[in-house]
RNA sequence: GGGCCGGUAGCUCAGUUGGUUAGAGCAGGGGACUCAUAAUCCCUUGGUCGCGGGUUCGAGUCCUGCCCGGCCUACCA
């Protein structure tokens, strides 16, 4: 077998935030694709790097009343910490705040100036005077300027009630969430990225040689890249605006004083200033690893990133002459439990709070037995969880060696390899089938075939039953066999799971004396050498130790903020920072009434509205589209009092006239609670 | 609304280019063993392959319509 060359990089962690369990199936994911080409002899190197530039960071900092450089320097401690914690175990994990970063950063632009594709152009953006920063959009709130809609406080890129999208300038009445003051509009000088120049070579890349899954192309196909021959036609790309005006935590464009490179220009760079600085260590050249067809780039990301990868970074890499990726590996997000993970239910668990009370084989056999080679998102039942790591690795794997070791210390391994009924010559021939699952990323088809051999050794060592053998003086050549038998069965599915359990890997190493250092040793079965005392590898998964995880989990929000004695959450504030003072005038030009729900009816073609009639007391009556439909059933509501806005300019939709609102909480789906109005309250009723 | 993925046993999933009687693990039931971390082994219950059409000698598999779920995207509040 020839021996490939290999560079593999997960994506870029921020540096504002800790590695949670959502973050680690990607980390464990790609670090057994490592680990696993590196154990088949491949020359495969591992590399990460803090993502460290930006608006947030800057702003945290700000916050915090230390620099920046101070934040991320944290950050990559507890993420290295972390990762390590997790066996994660990268060649080298850079920072993109780094020189070398500055200086492929500088010379990838020079690239992209001299190939033609960028230009300028003045854009609009509005400007926090207070703070002496120009404001991304997630930092402006401020009045819909749909006329017809008008909401307050909605964020500066799109109206949350309406929908329309906008700029920030266009907003009405905008406010810096930093600093509470409104900004002003400044015309700022931005540099963009022509990536439509780039079309053809994207059309080509991205369809060529397996780069992408399948279900990517289609994505990116339907969303960006349009197809020439279908009804629709050829999309055109839009401009990447890849630069930020100071002040902005980043690096300076050389050419271009006064603008800094935008995060996602340098963050994919960073790929590479990290691979600079494991050159460096090792005494390779780093045009070996980027500039050569020599070596396989293989980039893991999670499906939120997939533009970034798949589009600008092949273009970036094209134009300035640099190896393009093999393969852009995407996976899905985590769920626990069937849902989003989630602070109040404690599903959003931190890395260091797994590793308080579990262990972190159980995370990296667990995703392995669940992680496919498609982009579907991953659920980690909890239930499954602690069942899998009993059932398999416990009961059928580790068992083994727990059962056999003891009968083969005193005497070692047999001389000669016994017969076995061709049990291990079965196991050594499912290696290329094991191997391809995992060259593949299905993991979950490597550990089920894994399992097979383990399922296959158990009932031998029950049929040859050493446990009696031992009894009997004569039967000791018999026993030492058996045991020969079963720890060389064992030994050779450790070598298969390695990958996935590297500490497993270590001890039984130790157990035979012989560390585990290749794939093919999974062919050959050890004889002649002593056995050591067994000692235990794994635990089985206690359940009060997941639930302590799941408390800890929520309570690390509760206490966060100053909390009262119903613990409320501080979280649907953060979502949705209050608006903007407002005078009693302005409140009474709201005109809330108690309203009956008369009739209630679905709307079969809407997803979120039903049609209701509201009675004001007499015969005054509105008809209202409520996007309540999946909260509420149309004949829960008629009769109920409901309060809602009466004097809102009617607005036509869809599906008819709208003539208010009726007044409800929450972030919107099934989550939608109508007001209530206590015992007395009368329709018509206005509301102060 | 559009795109993609999925719907097979109580649960998690395999089912190759269409080809006998649809499989595995876990869970359930019965039994055995007691070396091993209450682990293991044997036997066993369990399926309208989402639903309806179609193609075919033959459909879990191919085509089509619909239903349901997830993700993406849009519209709409």
């Amino acid at each position: 077998m020839t021996q490939r060359r290999i560079l593999v990089t997960a994506a870029l962690p921020y540096a504002n935030g800790p590695i949670h369990l959502g973050h680690l199936v990607e980390y464990i994911q790609t670090d057994i694709w490592v680990r696993f080409q590196k154990l088949r002899g491949n020359h495969c190197i591992f590399i990460c790097a803090d993502d460290t530039h930006g608006t947030a960071i800057m702003i945290r900092a700000r916050q915090e009343g230390r620099s920046e450089e101070s934040v991320i320097a944290e950050s990559k401690i507890a993420h290295e910490r972390d990762f390590a914690g997790f066996d994660v175990a990268f060649d080298n994990f850079g920072s993109t705040n780094s020189p070398e970063n500055e200086k492929l950063c500088g010379e990838m632009w020079q690239s992209i100036r001299a190939a033609g594709l960028v230009k300028e152009k003045d854009i609009e953006q509005l400007f926090d005077v207070q703070e002496g920063t120009f404001l991304a959009d997630r930092f402006v709130r401020g009045t819909c300027p749909n006329a017809a809609c008008g909401a307050k406080n909605q964020p500066g890129d799109n109206c949350s009630k309406c929908g329309s999208t906008y700029t920030p300038a266009e907003l009405i009445d905008p406010i810096s969430t930093l600093s509470g003051t409104t900004p002003e509009i400044r015309k700022a000088k931005h540099l963009f990225i022509e990536l439509e120049q780039l079309h053809d070579f994207l059309d080509e890349w991205t369809k060529s040689d397996d780069h992408l899954q399948s279900e990517v192309l289609n994505y990116l196909k339907g969303h960006f890249l349009g197809d020439a021959n279908s009804p629709e036609g050829r999309k055109t790309l839009r401009d990447w605006d890849i630069s930020r005006p100071a002040p902005y935590f980043g690096f300076e464009i050389p050419d271009s004083p006064g603008n800094y490179w935008y995060v996602w220009f340098d963050a994919p760079i960073g790929y590479m200033a990290s691979t600079v600085q494991w050159c460096e260590r090792n005494g390779e050249q780093f045009d070996d690893w980027w500039r050569s067809d020599d070596t396989e780039i293989h980039h893991f990301i999670g499906k939120d990133i997939t533009y970034f990868h798949t589009l600008f970074w092949p273009g970036m890499l094209k134009s300035a002459g640099f190896s393009l990726p093999k393969k852009v590996h995407i996976h899905g997000f985590l769920t626990v439990n069937g849902e989003k993970m989630s602070k109040s239910t404690g599903t959003f668990v931190k890395a260091e709070t797994y590793l308080k009370h579990l262990d972190p084989s159980f995370l990296r056999y667990y995703y392995a037995s669940k992680l496919g080679s498609r982009l579907d998102d991953i659920d980690m039942n909890l239930d499954e969880f602690a069942a899998k790591i009993d059932s398999d690795l416990v009961g059928k794997v580790v068992n083994l060696a727990s059962r056999c070791a003891k009968f083969a210390v005193a005497s070692g391994l047999s001389a000669e390899y016994p017969d076995d009924g061709g049990l291990f010559a079965q196991g050594a021939a499912a290696g290329d089938e094991i191997a391809a699952a995992y060259e593949n990323c299905d993991y979950n088809r490597a550990m089920r075939l894994i399992l097979e051999l383990a399922d296959r050794a158990n009932p031998y060592i029950e049929n040859a039953a050493p446990w009696t053998l031992k009894n009997d003086p004569d039967k000791a050549q018999q026993l030492q066999d058996i045991c020969t038998i079963g720890l060389n069965l064992f030994r050779q599915i450790i070598v298969y799971l390695a990958p996935v359990l590297p500490r497993i890997s270590e001890q039984t190493g130790e157990l035979l004396g012989r560390p585990i250092e290749s794939w093919d040793e999974a062919k050959t079965p050890l004889v002649g050498i002593p056995v050591n005392k067994f000692k235990h590898m794994i635990k089985r998964v206690d359940r009060k130790d997941l639930d302590a995880m799941i408390d800890e989990s929520k309570d690390e929000e509760v206490t966060a903020p100053p909390t009262s004695q119903y613990n409320d959450s501080a979280e649907p504030l953060q979502t949705e920072p209050l608006a903007e003072q407002c005078t009693i005038d302005d409140f009474v030009k709201v005109d809330l009434r108690i309203a009956r729900v008369l009739t209630a009816d679905d709307v079969p073609e809407a997803n979120k509205l039903l049609k209701l009639t509201l009675g004001l007391g007499g015969d005054e009556t509105r008809t209202v589209f409520a996007g309540i439909k999946e909260a509420y059933k149309p004949d829960d509501l008629i009769g109920r009092l409901v309060v809602c806005c009466a004097n809102l300019a009617p607005r036509k939709m869809k599906f008819g006239v709208s003539e208010g609102m009726i007044l409800a909480s929450g972030p919107g789906k099934a989550d939608v609670f109508m007001l209530r109005v206590d015992e007395g309250g009368k329709p018509g009723q206005r509301v102060h």
